[in-house]
DNA sequence: GGGGAAATTCAACGCCAGATGAAATAGTCT
DNA sequence: AGACTATTTCATCTGGCGTTGAATTTCCCC
C-alpha cells in the first residue's frame, strides 16, 4: 500500500477530527490496513500531517506561479491567484481549518513547514503587488506585505466559513454568495489598493 | 467549586488541544478536581464548550453595542468595533482557532450557538454600514453583508495569525505589525467602501 | 523454485478515555 | 445537633489508544 493511500485516509480523518482528535487506529481503519503499517511509512502522526501539508502545497505552488505570470492585466492575475486557491482548497474546509489551527498552536516542525510555504506564497503575491506599485496602477503608499495578507486571507475566510456558516448569516444561497463574494472582494480589494485617478 | 473554574480550565485545555483532543480527565486535572464533577455541572464535553462560547460572547456583545453607538464619525466607530474584538480576543488565538474550527466542522448545537451570536454581531455591523450608505459616506453599491464579513474577518485573521506566524513572514516585529496592520486595514477598508468623491 | 527485500499483519503491553452509581464530605437551615 | 441539599470523590466498567517486535505474506529478481 502506498503512502499516498494512507495520506488520503489521514486527510479525511484529520479534517473531521483534527490532528489530536484523530487516532492512528482511526486512520488505519479508514485506509483499510493495520495501524502498524503507518509506523512503517511515517515516524509518527505529526510526521504524517507534515507529509500531507507538503503534498498539498507541492500541488498548489506551480498553479500559483502560472496564475501570477504572463502579460494579463494585474487585476486579472490577482483574481486568478484567488481562483487557484479556490480550486485547490474549496472542498477542504475541514482540512483548512486544521491547517490554521496548527498554524496557531501546532508544533514547531509544522509551523516551520507552513512558514516555508508562506514565504514562497508571499514572494509570489508581493512581487505581483510591487509590480503594480512600480507601474503606477497601485498606490505608492500601499503596505505590500499587509495588502498581500488581506488579499489572500480574506478570500480564504470566505471559502472556509461561507459553506459552514453562510446559511446562518448570509442573505443568499452559499454558492451564489461565494461567486458574488469572490467578485465583490476582488473589486473591493482593487478599490483599496489601486492608485487614485489623478496620480496615474 | 463553581462552574466558572471548570470553564477556565476548559478554555486553557481546549485552546491547546482542541475539543476532541481534550479529555475530560485533562480538564479535571487542570481544574484540580475529579472528572466526575464535570458531569455534575455539564451534561458532556460539548455542553461545556457551548457554555464557554456563551460566556465569551456574553462579555463581547455589550462592548460592541457601545462601540457602534453614538455620534462619532463612522470610520472611527468601525475602527472601535475592531478594537473591541482585539480587547476580548487578542490573547485567545488558540481558543479562536478552536471556535472557527468548530464553525467549520463542529456539531450542530455549537453551530447554532455560533450562528445566533453571528446574527447579533452582523446586525450591529450591517446597521452601521447601512447608515453609512444612507448618509452618502459609503458607496451605494456596497454589498453590505459581504463588506461586513470583510471588515471583521480580515481583522480577526491578523489577530490570530500574526502572533503565531508573523515572525515567519512579516518584515517587522509582531506587535508593530498588529498596530500598523490595524490602521492599514481600517484605511484600506475605508478606501474600498467609501463613496467616490464626486458622488458626495 | 529459491533467495532476499519489502510490505503487512498479529499479538501484546501499559495507559488513557468517557461515563456512572454509590459513598463521603461540605454547606445551609431550623 | 439533625435534616436536607449540594458538592465532591471514589471505584468501577468497557473500550480505545500509541507503539513495538516478531511473524507472516507479498513482491521481485535470478
Amino acid at each position: 500500500m502506498e503512502a499516498s493511500v494512507l495520506l488520503d485516509a489521514a486527510q479525511t480523518v484529520f479534517a473531521q477530527h483534527g490532528v489530536e482528535g484523530s487516532s492512528l487506529r482511526a486512520i488505519a481503519r479508514a485506509a483499510g490496513c493495520d495501524p502498524a503499517l503507518i509506523y512503517y511509512h511515517f515516524e509518527h502522526k505529526e510526521a504524517m500531517f507534515q507529509a500531507l501539508l507538503e503534498r498539498k502545497f507541492s500541488a498548489l505552488l506551480p498553479d500559483l506561479e502560472s496564475a501570477v505570470a504572463g502579460p494579463r492585466p494585474l487585476k486579472e492575475r490577482l483574481a486568478e491567484t484567488l481562483r487557484v486557491f479556490a480550486r485547490h482548497l474549496k472542498d477542504d474546509a475541514g482540512f483548512r481549518a486544521l491547517i490554521r489551527g496548527q498554524a496557531v498552536q501546532g508544533a514547531e516542525p509544522i509551523k516551520t513547514t507552513l512558514a516555508a510555504f508562506l514565504r514562497r506564497l508571499q514572494g509570489l503575491i508581493w512581487n505581483l503587488l510591487e509590480e503594480g506599485v512600480a507601474s503606477g496602477e497601485l498606490r505608492r503608499d500601499l503596505p505590500v506585505p499587509l495588502a498581500g495578507f488581506f488579499l489572500v486571507r480574506t478570500y480564504l475566510e470566505m471559502l472556509d466559513l461561507f459553506p459552514a456558516m453562510g446559511p446562518h448569516f448570509l442573505p443568499m444561497p452559499v454558492p451564489e454568495a461565494l461567486e458574488r463574494g469572490e467578485q465583490a472582494w476582488i473589486d473591493f480589494f482593487w478599490r483599496g489598493a489601486s492608485a487614485p485617478e489623478e496620480s496615474r
